[in-house]
RNA sequence: GGACGAUUGGCUCAGCGGUAGAGCACCACAUUGACAUUGUGGGGGUCACUGGUUCGAUCCCAGUAUCGUCCA
């Protein structure tokens, strides 16, 4: 390769797609298994078949492709593994909704023609978020690409089911799940999203006179199923009436009076019913005291056999009617409406979840959580930011059996046949059922798949090269939001599976994309924001720079479009800069001049590279990938762009600057390998232009050469930059034009005076003989001026005055704490030598500043 | 009800036992010399409240208030 000519301004749709095709072409992202590196793996967190590309995508990415390109320049062999979720009933009711338009049910098909019809839909239209991906930038190993429904995957799937059935960790049982009537599935509890609703509360009186009883009860249409009323055993209200029976009304029924810890004396009326086959406390309940399960409602939600008029009734409608009967009938003793309680809705489709009594297949998670919890409890896996560790113990160690069937016809079909006899037969991989066994009709919830996804993509069960050489995974980056239904279920399995080995080393749990006031993205309040557009409007770097930058260990971050638009003006910066660099013959060719040869302005910016490059790897070693950014935007943008190549530009302009061309080549050089992670494509366009290498992706990550780190030179020029924003305000105060040159000339010590014409170059002064008619001292330094008219003394009178005051309270704070005995007796010396040094300064400063004003007169 | 977190300039957020920071926004000046997707200078905060610990608290502790998220 050989260096190129910077176009005059970066457009990033010129540069993006031929840089991302190259890289691809090249290899540069695909692993290999057969290396002696050491392995970096990252495992994508499989997005869904239906879904595009959105903002929070678009920050778990960035950040997994900033870690996997810093440790692949860091000599790692680097695989971060793409592949994509089947994503059974996202992916169902999308085909459903194509044949719905045709005016068919998946019914009218038959099975095996819709689920023909679903990997059609997915071969034309499915995984669009791959494309949307390689906008971003992402370095994935595209050649061993996953899907969840995959031959490979589904082998892993078979071979975990028929391993935890052996260990009886899976079972077949009926159980109050959560059903969505409309999807006409039961629904995992984490499936099931709990919304405060504005419902009813009503109390009604069972049976007659003495012996009756008030319950209340947001769900009035369940009633008709009740085996039972409940109250606490120590209630004295209800104590005479336990071991009775009353009368339900509408159905006429006696039902028992039970006594049960379980009910919440203080709630309601402290009475409640028993409905066994539609509540899931009533079914504990209900199992305990042996009352009986009446199912009064179908599978879409509709009453049914209860032997009533309301019999055909839709559940709300039925709640109506219920209560206006049960009005009528004048049992009704109290209603509140509305009375707004937590309501559990299908996370997909947000119908009204009921509780269904229903036989379903079950992972005993008691022993798996177990495990899970202590490989975090004892250390072998870490989760950042530690807080949220809590969270993970508390539903870990508190975790439900897991209902893993689904009945739908989109998924991995639950490998077990029933024989005629009623015989049960798991069939693992590579075996089949006897003949005349029927298959369970059946599919595995989603996450039972996605469970497995660190080892399934690599191949496992077959003991394979990348298994061995990739697992377990190294860091697995997701957001918070899907600790519990994603990487807690990773570890039940993973563990299990893989013998005890815990499937990554850390979870790096990072927040939520919201808009610019912190509010929730969603599509009702229309602040949702399509990362595409972010792309194609500023390019994919400032994107990515942006997202970065927000992120916070596990906070949310809030995002502004003028945000990004900042991170585009930094990657404008940076290419100018680069064309300044170049124009101006910097270099990397040749070793770097020794050090005691540059002058203090090379040497306080190697300095500075080096403490950069120290805290820098650090902040993204640990993840904190916001501070990361910040430390490296103000490197480049702050100490860079407006210090050191302000400062050299005399230097440049004289022609005397043969060893800066060399150092701001190594400069630049060293960013832009710092900043390929974040910033791939404009760092590697003008890497490659400027030093004519192959390609940033593999160079090597920069070291922190500690010789370079200089105390000297920086307080140097911390002191030049005092001198200039004394200077520089000096002028603006007296109203003098930045592009007007006057004759200025500087009195100070010898290090100092040294760059005196760095610093009148850019102060705009002429360094001729003259008469000053204004000075400007700082420190130790006296900056004499010829404003060549009468200065404006009230300008001067209150720059100075204001100098004063705060020299003057600086002073007075400082004496405070030294006149303080407890301070001087208690404090480390260090801060009181550091107090003192403020006194003396401050001191020197009023004497110089009131010597001035008084000359002013 | 339980868990966790937050409360810092107009907005969004860092930070932290020893003189309050950033980005954006705001005000002023500047357009032959990398960059107006810019430069330079400037204004702006009693760090939610009340106690406590400490020589010293925005920071640690306790309580209060408000807000948020997750779980039940």
């Amino acid at each position: 390769m050989t260096k190129r000519e910077l176009a005059p301004s970066f457009i990033p749709a010129d540069v993006e797609p031929r840089l991302y095709s190259h890289w691809v072409e090249s290899g540069y992202f695909t692993a290999d298994s057969a290396s002696s590196k050491e392995p970096f793996t990252i495992v994508i967190p499989p997005p869904n078949v239906t879904g595009n590309l959105h903002i929070g995508h678009a920050l778990d990415q960035t950040l997994q492709d900033c870690l996997t390109r810093m440790k692949r320049m860091q000599g790692y062999e680097a695989l971060w593994l793409p592949g994509m979720d089947h994503a059974g009933i996202a992916t169902q009711n999308v085909v459903e909704k194509q044949l719905a338009a045709q005016g068919l049910t998946r019914h009218d098909l038959g099975r095996e023609e819709f689920v023909k019809k679903v990997w059609e839909w997915k071969a034309e239209s499915g995984g669009q978020i791959l494309g949307q991906m390689k906008r971003l930038g992402d370095s994935v190993d595209w050649t061993r690409e996953a899907f969840t429904m995959d031959e490979t995957l589904s082998q892993a799937v078979l071979t975990i089911f028929k391993k935890l059935f052996d260990a009886d960790l899976i079972y077949r049982a009926e159980r109050i799940i959560n059903w969505c009537p409309r999807c006409l599935t039961a629904l995992s509890d984490i499936e099931v999203e709990h919304q405060d609703d504005a419902g009813e509360f009503v109390s009604v009186r069972y049976g007659d006179g003495e012996q009756s009883i008030v319950v209340a009860t947001t769900r009035a249409e369940t009633m008709m199923g009740d085996g039972a009323v409940a109250v606490h055993p120590d209630d004295p209200r209800y104590k005479h009436l336990i071991g009775t029976e009353v009368l339900l009304p509408l159905v006429n029924r006696m039902i028992p009076i039970i006594a049960d810890e379980l009910v919440d004396p203080d709630f309601g009326t402290g009475a409640v019913k028993v409905t066994a086959a539609h509540d899931p406390n009533d079914f504990e309940m209900a199992v305990r005291h042996n009352v009986p399960f009446v199912v009064i409602m179908n599978e879409h939600g509709v009453m049914a056999d209860t032997g009533t008029e309301f019999d055909g009734m839709d559940r709300f409608d039925a709640r109506v009617a219920v209560v206006a009967k049960l009005k009528e009938l004048g049992r009704v003793v109290e209603e509140k409406r509305p009375y707004i309680h937590a309501v559990g809705h299908c996370s997909r489709c947000d119908t009204t979840v009921e509780p269904r009594l229903s036989k379903q297949w079950f992972v005993k998670v008691a022993p798996l959580a177990k495990a899970a919890g202590d490989a975090v409890r004892d250390g072998r896996v870490k989760i950042e930011p530690a807080e949220l560790a809590p969270r993970y113990f508390d539903w870990i160690d508190n975790m439900h059996d897991w209902c893993i069937s689904r009945q739908l016809w989109w998924g991995h079909r639950i490998p077990v046949w029933y024989g005629p006899n009623g015989e049960v037969v798991v069939v693992g991989p590579g075996e089949s059922a006897p003949a005349g066994y029927e298959q369970d009709p059946d599919v595995l919830d989603t996450w039972f798949s996605s469970a497995l996804w660190p080892f399934s993509t690599l191949g496992w069960p077959n003991e394979t090269a990348d298994l061995k050489k990739f697992y377990p995974t190294s860091v697995l980056v997701t957001g918070y939001d899907i600790l519990f239904f994603w990487v807690a279920r990773m570890m039940l399995f993973g563990l299990f599976a893989m013998d005890g080995v815990p499937p990554f080393g850390t979870i790096v749990l990072h927040g939520l994309v919201r808009d610019q006031f912190g509010k929730k993205m969603s599509k009702s309040k229309g602040n949702v924001v399509d990362p595409l557009e972010f792309i194609d409007k500023y390019g994919a770097d400032a994107l990515r720079f942006t997202l970065a930058r927000g992120s916070n260990p596990g906070k949310d971050q809030a995002l502004a479009e003028d945000w990004i638009a900042g991170s585009r003006n930094f990657a404008t910066k940076l290419w100018n800069a680069t064309r300044f660099a170049i124009m101006n013959g910097a270099t990397v060719e040749g070793d770097l001049p020794p050090l005691d040869s540059l002058n203090a302005i090379d040497k306080w910016i190697l300095s500075r590279l080096s403490e950069t490059t120290a805290e820098y790897s650090e902040l993204l070693n640990t993840y904190e990938f916001a501070r990361a950014s910040e430390v490296i935007y103000h490197f480049a943008w702050d100490d860079l762009c407006d210090w050191y190549l302000e400062l050299s530009k005399e230097a440049f302009a004289t022609g005397n600057a043969e060893s800066t061309k060399r150092v701001l080549g190594f400069v630049l050089d060293q960013l832009f390998r710092l900043l390929h992670p974040l910033m791939p494509f404009i760092t590697e366009e003008l890497w490659t232009s400027f030093t004519g290498g192959e390609t940033l992706m593999s160079a090597a990550w920069p070291i922190v050469d500690t010789s370079h780190l200089d105390k000297t030179s920086e307080n140097l020029i911390t002191e030049l930059q005092r001198v200039i924003t004394e200077v520089r305000r000096f002028r603006n105060d007296q109203g003098v034009k930045p592009s007007q040159k006057i004759p200025g000339r500087f009195i100070a010590p010898a290090d100092i005076a040294q760059y005196s014409s760095a610093m009148a170059f850019l102060l705009k002064l002429d360094l001729v003989d003259f008469t000053p008619s204004a000075s400007v001292e700082i420190g130790s330094v006296k900056c004499e001026l010829d404003l060549s008219s009468a200065i404006d003394i009230d300008a001067e009178r209150s720059r100075l005055e204001k100098d004063l005051a705060t020299a003057r309270k600086d002073l007075a704070t400082a004496e405070v704490k030294l006149n303080n005995q407890g301070f001087m007796a208690k404090a480390p010396e260090s801060v009181v030598v550091e107090i003192r040094e403020r006194q003396a300064a401050m001191t020197a400063d009023i004497e110089r500043i009131t010597a001035q004003l008084a000359a002013l007169k």
